[in-house]
DNA sequence: CCACTATTGGACCGATCAGTCCAGAGGAGC
DNA sequence: GCTCCTCTGGACTGATCGGTCCAATAGTGG
C-alpha cells in the first residue's frame, strides 16, 4: 500500500521522470519536518517545495497535514525495516553492521550541518499527546522497527529474548546519540556509540539476565 | 543569574506565596513545550497558564518566545547539573544511581501518560537550525550537563577519558530510551536501559579503549 | 466521441500567530 | 508627597495558519 500502487486503475498524469504528486508531498514533508518540526512547517511551504497546488494535498490526504505525517512515517519506516532486513541477510558481522549504522548517521548529521533529525524522533517529541493518528502511526511503525532490530540480532545467533532487548537498546542508543549530537553539534557521541554497540552489544552475552 | 536575583534593588511586587511573574512564565513555558513542542505552543496559551498579561512577557523577555526558551533551558539545565552534583557527592553506588535515573524517568513518563518529553530533547528536535539563540543555549547547557555526568563517573574512580565517554553514553542512552518509550508508550526500554547502564557502564573498564 | 472520475489550480475563510505600543498601577528613594 | 521606574494590563496589527470549496483539466473505459 505504500509504493507504486497505482495499478488498480489507470491515470498517472505526472510528467515522466518526476515522481507523482503524492510522493513529492511525502518527500517534501519529510525533508522539511526533519529540519524544523511538525508544527513549525506550514502547508504552504510543503506545497511550494513539492510544487503542488493546495487542492492536491487535500485530495491525496483528506485529513490534511496529519494524514501526510502518517503516510510519511509509514514510508520511512518501511524503508528502515527493508534496510534492516537486508542487513540481517548480509554476510557482515553484527559489530560491523552496528558501527556502520552509527557512522551513517554521523555522516548524515555532518552533511546536513546538524540541521536534520530522524523523522520519527522529531514527531515523537511534539505530536504524541494531541495528534492521535500520528501517535498511533509512531507506535505501530516504531514497534515494526524494533522487531526488525530484534530479527537482526536473532539472525546473528542471539536467543529471542536477548535479541529483543538488545534490539531495543541499539535503537534507543542510536536515536539518543543522534539527538545529543544534534544539540551539541558534534558527532563524538555517535562515534562512541558505534564503538560501544560493536564491543558491548554485538556479542552474545556471557553473564545472566 | 538564574534564581532569586532580585536583590540588586528593591521591588518585588508579587503576591506572597506565588512565584514572581518571570518564573511563572518559565514554568508555564516548560510545562507546555515539554508536552507539545516549541512551535505548537502559542504565547497566548503560555500567558494564560502563567496568569500573566502580554506586556509582562515582553518586559521580562524582550526577545519574546525564544528568549523565554533560552531562560527555560538555562533554568532546567541548572537544576539537572545540581542534581547530578549532589548525586556525585552522595554515598550511593554508581549502578544504583544510574538505575534510579532511569526509574525516575520511567515514573515521570507513566505519571504524565507519556505526554511529556525532556525539554532540551524536545527543543533540539525542532529549534536547532533556525533559532540561533536557542541552539546556542542547547549547546552550552548540554555540554554543562555532559560535564556533570563526567564528574559523576570521575567521582566513582573512572579515569578522566573514560569518565567523559561513559558520561556522554549514559546521557544519550537515557534520552534515547525516553524518546523511544514516549513513541511506543511503554517504559520497557527505560527499564532495560537502567539495567544495562548499571551492569555495563558502571564498573571501571577492563578492556582497553 | 462521450461521459466519468481522478487530479489540479487557486481563491477564499475565520482563527490564530508573535510581536508592538502605550496608558496606567504602585512600590521605592528622596 | 513627589518623582522615578519597574511592571502590569490589554487593545491592536499584519502575517500566516490549516482547511474548504469549486471550477477547470485531462486521461480512460464505454
Amino acid at each position: 500500500m505504500s509504493l507504486a500502487d497505482g495499478l488498480h486503475s489507470g491515470h498517472q498524469p505526472h510528467a515522466v521522470g518526476q515522481p507523482p504528486t503524492r510522493e513529492r508531498l511525502i518527500a517534501a514533508f519529510t525533508h522539511l519536518v526533519q529540519q524544523r518540526g511538525f508544527a513549525a512547517v506550514g502547508t504552504a511551504e510543503i506545497l511550494e517545495a513539492a510544487a503542488a497546488p493546495r487542492g492536491s494535498l487535500y485530495h491525496h490526504f483528506p485529513t490534511g497535514k496529519s494524514g501526510l505525517a502518517v503516510a510519511a512515517v509509514e514510508t520511512l519506516a518501511d524503508d528502515i525495516v527493508d534496510t534492516l532486513q537486508r542487513s540481517a541477510g548480509s554476510r557482515r558481522s553484527l559489530p560491523d553492521l552496528l558501527r556502520r549504522m552509527a557512522d551513517a548517521r554521523a555522516a548524515w548529521l555532518r552533511r546536513t550541518k546538524w540541521s536534520a533529525g530522524p523523522l520519527m524522533t522529531v514527531l515523537a517529541n511534539e505530536a504524541v499527546p494531541h495528534e492521535p493518528d500520528i501517535a498511533e502511526a509512531l507506535k505501530r511503525e516504531g514497534e515494526a522497527i524494533n522487531r526488525a532490530f530484534t530479527d537482526l540480532f536473532a539472525a546473528r545467533g542471539f536467543p529471542p529474548e536477548q535479541a529483543a532487548r538488545n534490539g531495543r537498546l541499539a535503537r534507543s542508543m542510536l536515536d539518543g546519540a543522534t539527538t545529543l549530537c544534534r544539540a551539541v553539534r558534534s558527532d563524538e557521541a555517535l562515534r562512541e556509540t558505534g564503538d560501544f554497540l560493536a564491543t558491548h552489544l554485538a556479542a552474545p552475552e556471557h553473564d545472566g539476565a
